[in-house]
Parts: structure tokens; sequence; C-alpha cells
DNA sequence: GAAATCAGGACCGTTGCGGTCCCCTTATCC
DNA sequence: GGATAAGGGGACCGCAACGGTCCTGATTTC
């Protein structure tokens, strides 16, 4: 289904609550707000921030923030640092190289492909996935709803 | 990764062979010209022929032939035939509906970037991957040679 | 010093995929 | 008309990856 992980979306979902109320957010706030279970929350935090996307801080009134605002984080970015590059198949980019490296009649025809999905993902920002609309209108607001203010149990990565 | 399926690579390898030599081929043929093990090549073919891609003939002297020239199949046709349709996530396009329906914060923000991806990979041609200096020069001999032929067990998809 | 919070793994159950095999139907050829 | 060649449609199993949870340790604030 080239689908992508269940994590990137949480993460996509994790990021884009991360744009709004309060700089700094603990993984439980985020969980809670988002609806999304906290362990689960907490692992996609670590990897975003072994990532660079998100920057962290340690101990009591500690959590994480932004480190880009959502107009300059494409969603490639988020998609690689969770399922790691982007690449159809193994031997893009000199990437591992196939055991039928000179046979192989496909060799390199997929680079374009790859490029133009690369693309793609680049072109469009967290910003352009957040809703425009609504519940940006009253960022403080939301955050100050507190934990359970959304419940979302599957969000829409279910099934 | 964003990874499509083996499956879907090997369809290209297939679809790609029917291109060349002659107009019928049997899956032995082709399994045997590829260096794809035979019945995962029947496997592909069965799904390329369910999904219209390919024309079938049973019986003696049967085998498979392409319905379009490669120049008119772009590769979105062959990844929603064997992966299914494009869908980066479970709820887009009002697929099966998440249960935060009117919550979900993500409600259809993923609509864009599927239609970014769908509109790359449907820019791309099978003819496009077609190597076209290369391997093309002596399909009938490589056929000759038989099973066990061209050892490739992993292709480039490997790993 | 106590509490809060992140860091980094380890750990399993489930799912889907890759790959193979079997039997049946259909069409051609002798 | 029988033998043979080929596709049709499944069932089946092993493996790897992913989702999800939990635990222990390090770090910072109060």
């Amino acid at each position: 289904m080239l689908r992508l992980s269940k994590l990137t979306d949480y993460a996509v979902v994790v990021m884009v609550r991360l744009g709004r109320g309060e700089a700094v957010q603990t993984s439980p706030c985020i969980a809670a707000a988002t609806g999304v279970p906290e362990p689960t929350v907490a692992k996609v935090l670590k990897i975003l921030a072994a990532a660079g996307l998100v920057a962290s801080h340690r101990g009591a009134r500690g959590g994480y923030r932004l480190v880009r605002p959502l107009d300059a984080v494409p969603i490639a970015d988020i998609i690689a640092a969770i399922d790691g590059p982007i690449a159809l198949t193994a031997c893009v980019d000199g990437g591992t190289s196939c055991e039928a490296q000179g046979l192989c009649p496909m060799r390199g025809r997929w680079d374009p492909v790859n490029r133009a999905i690369e693309a793609a993902l680049a072109g469009i920002t967290l910003a352009d996935m957040a809703d425009p609309g609504l519940s940006f209108a009253a960022p403080v607001e939301a955050a100050a709803l507190g934990p359970l203010a959304l419940p979302l149990p599957a969000l829409h990565v279910a099934e």
C-alpha cells in the first residue's frame, strides 16, 4: 500500500501539537492532549529528538520543544526520522549493493521515482498539515485545557 | 521506509521483460530470462492479469502479453495492482473511517500528500524504467540459458 | 535530598509479506 | 479424442518488521 508506519503518523500529530501552546511540553501532557498512549508518545519524541527535529530538556520542568517552526519542517524529514531514509528499493543511491550488480536490469532505474517522491514530500511542511482554520486560533487555550481535553483513541491511523 | 514490496519490484522487471522479445511469453520463460523464481513470476503475472495490465492465454502455446505498451503504463498502476491503492494512512479518501471522525485533528490532512505522491508516480512510465541501452541486446540468448542462468536471488530489492 | 523528567534499551505479540506448492481448468497439437 | 502445455486460484508456512509496553538509569529543578 505504499503505507507509512503508524509511528510516522503519530510523529506528525505530536509535532503539530508541539507547534501550538506552550513552548516546552512534557510527553505525558502531549499524550493526554493528543490521545496517543503515553509510552508511544515518549518513543516518538525520543526518535524525533535523536533526529534533531525536537529539542529535549531533562529534569523537573523539562520537556520537549520544536527546533524549527512547523512551516520549516517538511514531512519528508519526519518520515526519514521515523521510517528511515526514503528508498522504495534497497539499491538506490548506491546503498547496499545488490548481488547482481552488473546484471541487474533495473540498475538505478528506481532512482528517478525516488527523487520524484522525495520532491513531493519535501514540498509539504507540517504547517500545511496543521489544520489552518481550526484550533490554531486558540493555541494557548488548548494547552490550558490540560490532560484529557481531546480523547482521540485511535486517531485516523486506526485499522 | 516508505518501501514498496518486493513483488512490485518483480512486477516491474516482469513487465519490462514482456515489453521485449516475442509478444506472448510463458511464465517459465520469463522466470528464466529475469532470474526471478518461477513460482514468484507466476504469482506476479496472475496479479497483473487480474488487474488488467497483462492479458493471459491459456492452453498450449499460451502465455502472457502486454495489454498496453510500456510507455502507456505508469508505475502507479503497477504499485496499485500489487500493493493496493496508494494510501499512506488508513483514513484517506473516505476509506475505513477512524473512530475519532470529527475530533481527529489530522482529518483529511494526509490527502494532499497522497495526491502529490500519486502525481509523481503517475508521471513515470515503465518505458522510463526500461533500461534503454543495456542488456536489451541479448534477450533470446538469456532465455535460452534456461533456469539458474542468472543467479539473482535477491535482485536489487535485497535486504 | 527528593521529585520530575528524559535516555536508552529490552522485551514480546501480531501482522503482513515473501515464497512455495498443489490441484483444477482450458486450449492446442498429434 | 487423448496427451500435453500452460494459466487460475487458492492454501500454506516461516520469517522479519512493526507496534506497543515496560524497566532501569541519568539529569535537572526545587
